[in-house]
DNA sequence: GCGGATCAC
DNA sequence: TATGGTGATCCGC
């Protein structure tokens, strides 16, 4: 499917061009957009919808006077003192800027509807949909023309389009067109991360490396055109352009008359040739692509339309952010490359409505609207007032998002957090069918748990009523559930209060949920974790988990802890890491990190325990987060007393040794910043003017920033203001002195390990290939009866609650110790 | 930990 | 007649 933001918006550019393309063409198809806004109105005015929906324009509303009013609070000193600190932060962002990687998002081109009507030729010509009169999945570019887009009910594209066909999806089919795809993929990407059945990130860096010294063969494609051509017969030979291109129709016929694909392996290019003219002459259908990112794109989306007879557009970029939005910008059936150079990066952002952007949606952009902020230049320019506005959090963001910063390596799908059934009905009022509802999503639930042998402790039951408005109430309990009468126990609770508390009148209900969380499977390894070092730290043991990733924290990884002012972090900026690094050890968030992180090694090593039996050597190559050297084959205990050293000691100048052999370009910024540094800096001489415009504030605003850190903006600031944000932003500046990165990593250091022990005995119940082997509890170190993991599971976790940890391994013990910075945690974190 | 909101697909 | 389901995160309590 296309960008989800389409589904909202009916105004796209895209929608518009493609309005005025067919009025100029013909004139007789598709709706403007006054008439499509006006049709949508009438079809909704009056509902119960409508009537929330404007319930909820209002809410939004009252936020943003709240933002205007706090606005308004704000002296110009206050503005200046965050404008040196948010430049710090930039700065610092800047010089972590990593453009070495090549992050592809494909994206298939209205897939579902696409399928349907490739396998069933009818549909061919026709605006269909897929979906149902009450919800729409997707529309064809047929369909768009009028109005029809995803997430709109049919009933109402029915009005805009009554020759509309609405097909019902049909997801087993689209799965398996959604793995030949990945197929295609995986060979350029082993470790592409797919977004949804018709989107994924591929990381192409090290096959583009290797792809250089490949051979022409091996970049060479067969066309297949009997599949296609059934009714065009351009004959065998498609060896000159005109062919081609009638070919190129002929391969994508189905969805887009109207805008040709954009790609064609032009006459011109050396890298794509299909006429012949190299050396080597092609025989007639072959094509051979080249070694440039931009070839092994077209590569894969050629062999895409090959394989499936779908089209998929695709963004090739630095980082996911641009890469993603790339992908939409040649849509459908097209490509587009931002170059790896930040100027082309500051170019491609400059005037990108932040609508754009994912993660920034509907609300956020209505805030940042009143703000007087559109696109990403803006946002750049508003950075200081941003972070005096929003939470850290998001004005990081923000901030990345304004320079095109954004992940630059792909993280695993993460352990699964909550899983949920939900389902919308026709108003059910009466208070026996409520509960009987309700047992049956707890009964479905606990199948889908079961299935994925997962169990809870928090149970939320979500409501919503016929005016549509939601309400979700949640109960954690003491020991994890699964079981559909024990999900169902709680649930009823939750939904009795509810009904209880509306009485005497009926809770009038259009949708009830369930949704499990607080999971003891993955989340065991943590809460494991978390009662070991819990045990030795004498501490608070929920203080071990760490924020998950949004799409907003992914591009916000590097800086993130940056402004936490630790021992760690001192270090750290000595060493000016230049790639996305955190201390994020989440057991959740592989790949977050480096490989080379010792982290993310023991993860690895604990996935993939039950696979490697050569990897069950305790002994393992780490690399020091610290100084960033390799350890060679030493033990987790050798390997934490040298980290341990390493913190104790002075810095090295092997750190800026090793930070200048990665970047060299990054030490030319670094030793700037003694004087000043500016971001309008060019790296090529030639600052083109929009640049210079740009950022023309920022230069005179940079000069002010020296080597100390600017805590002084915040007290300042907390003089100033009134009593509640005072504390607010105390707290925050707390918090961040709190959520200490390295206290952080030394708790999941420890609990990793665990890691080997699980290698010999294991604690994870989704670890099925051992289910046959005896169980023995690596805490009491007794046989277990049972072959269930789950019961199994259980019996550890009570054995960890028993304070059962002197058989732990000396190794284990020394990994969970403390930061020696003294940082302490806290449970606010 | 809870509940509402936002976001993506 | 009629406006989804699933999962995740953030923020303020």
């Amino acid at each position: 499917m296309d960008s989800a933001k389409e589904k909202n918006d009916l105004c796209k550019d895209d929608l518009l061009l493609r309005v005025g393309l067919n009025d100029n063409k013909a004139g007789m198809e598709g709706l403007d957009k006054e008439k499509i806004n006006k049709i949508i109105l009438q079809a909704t005015k009056g509902s119960r919808f409508y009537g929330n929906e404007l319930r909820k324009e209002k809410q939004v509303n009252q936020r943003i006077e709240t933002m205007m009013r706090q606005k308004a609070h704000i002296t110009s000193q206050q503005l200046r003192n965050a404008q040196s600190q948010v430049n710090r932060v930039a700065m610092e962002l800047e010089q972590s800027r990593d453009l070495s990687n090549t992050i592809v998002h494909v994206d298939m081109d209205a897939f579902y509807a696409a399928v349907e009507m490739r396998d069933n030729p009818e549909l061919k010509d026709r605006p269909i949909a897929v979906g149902s009169m009450s919800m729409l999945s997707t529309s064809n570019y047929h369909a768009r023309r009028f109005g029809v887009r995803a997430a709109m009910p049919g009933f109402i594209a029915k009005r805009l389009c009554p020759h509309l066909i609405i097909v019902p999806p049909n997801f087993d089919k689209y799965r398996a067109v959604s793995s030949e795809v990945k197929e295609i993929l995986a060979e350029y990407d082993p470790d592409f991360m797919a977004v949804s059945l018709d989107e994924a990130y591929l990381n192409i860096t090290k096959h583009l490396q290797e792809r250089q010294t490949w051979p022409e063969d091996k970049r060479k494609y067969f066309l297949k055109t009997e599949n296609f051509l059934e009714n065009e017969k351009p004959g065998a030979d498609v060896n000159n352009q005109e062919q081609w291109s009638a070919l190129q129709r002929a391969v994508s016929p189905l969805l887009f008359e109207d805008s040709p694909p954009d790609w064609q392996p032009s006459g011109n290019s050396t890298q794509v040739n299909c006429e012949g003219q190299n050396n080597s002459p092609l025989l007639p259908n072959t094509v051979v692509f080249g070694t440039s990112a931009e070839e092994v794109v077209k590569e894969i989306r050629f062999r895409i339309e090959q394989k499936t007879t779908l089209t998929a557009s695709a963004g090739i970029a630095p980082n996911t952010m641009l890469a993603k939005i790339c992908s939409d910008k040649k849509k459908p059936n097209g490509q587009h490359q931002i170059l790896p150079d930040r100027q082309a990066v500051m170019d491609f952002i400059k005037d990108l409505p932040i609508r754009k952007v994912s993660g920034i949606g509907k609300v956020t952009e209505k805030m940042l609207g009143a703000l007087g902020i559109v696109t990403c230049t803006e946002l750049y320019q508003q950075r200081a007032l941003l972070s005096l506005l929003f939470s850290e959090t998001s004005w990081h963001y923000f901030l990345h998002v304004s320079l095109g910063l954004g992940s630059t390596h792909l993280t695993r799908d993460g352990e699964r957090r909550s899983m949920s059934v939900e389902r919308t009905f026709s108003e059910i009022n009466k208070a026996e069918e409520q509960y009987r509802l309700c047992q049956e999503l707890c009964t479905e639930l606990a199948e889908d748990m079961q299935k994925e042998g997962l169990k809870g402790r928090t149970v939320t039951v979500k409501l919503k009523n016929v005016n549509f408005e939601v309400k979700t109430r949640a109960s954690t309990v003491s020991s994890v559930v699964s079981t559909a009468e024990a999900i169902f126990a709680v649930a009823r609770e939750l939904l009795r209060t509810e009904i209880d508390a509306a009485f005497p009148h009926p809770l009038r209900l259009r949708l009830m949920g369930v949704r499990l969380s607080g999971f003891s499977s993955e989340d065991d390894k943590k809460h494991h974790q978390r009662s070991i070092i819990g045990f030795l730290q004498a501490g608070d043991p929920n203080t071990g988990s760490v924020p998950e990733k949004t799409d907003k924290d992914r591009l916000l990884k590097p800086l993130e802890t940056s402004q936490k002012k630790s021992f760690f972090d001192k270090k750290r900026s000595e060493r000016k890491w230049t790639h996305e690094d955190t201390f994020k050890c989440d057991t959740s968030d592989k790949q977050s990190l480096p490989i080379s992180h010792p982290c993310q090694v023991l993860k690895k090593r604990m996935r993939e325990n039950s696979e490697t039996p050569e990897d069950s050597d305790d002994r393992q190559i780490f690399t020091c987060p610290v100084c960033f050297k390799k350890q060679g084959h030493i033990s987790l205990g050798a390997f934490n007393k040298h980290i341990d050293a390493c913190l104790d000691g002075p810095s090295t100048s092997e750190n800026s040794r090793m930070f200048s052999y990665s970047h060299t370009s990054c030490v030319e910024v670094g030793n700037r910043e003694q004087r000043s540094f500016s971001l309008c800096e060019n790296h090529n001489h030639e600052a083109s003017r929009e640049n210079t415009e740009i950022n023309s504030v920022d230069c005179d605003d940079l000069v002010e920033i020296t080597s100390h850190p600017s805590e002084t903006g915040l007290h300042n600031l907390n003089n100033e203001r009134n009593t509640e944000e005072c504390s607010d932003l105390a707290r925050k500046s707390l918090n961040t002195e709190h959520h200490h990165p390295l206290s952080a990593c030394t708790i999941s250091l420890g609990s990793q390990g665990v890691g080997p022990l699980s290698e010999q005995q294991p604690l994870q119940p989704h670890l099925n290939e051992i289910t046959k082997q005896a169980l023995v509890c690596p805490v009491c170190n007794l046989e277990q009866t049972s072959s269930d993991l789950t019961l199994f599971n259980g019996h550890v976790d009570v054995c960890l609650n028993k304070g059962f940890i002197q058989e732990l391994r000396k190794e284990e013990v020394s990994l969970a110790k403390q930061p020696k910075d003294g940082t302490k945690r806290t449970g606010q974190d």
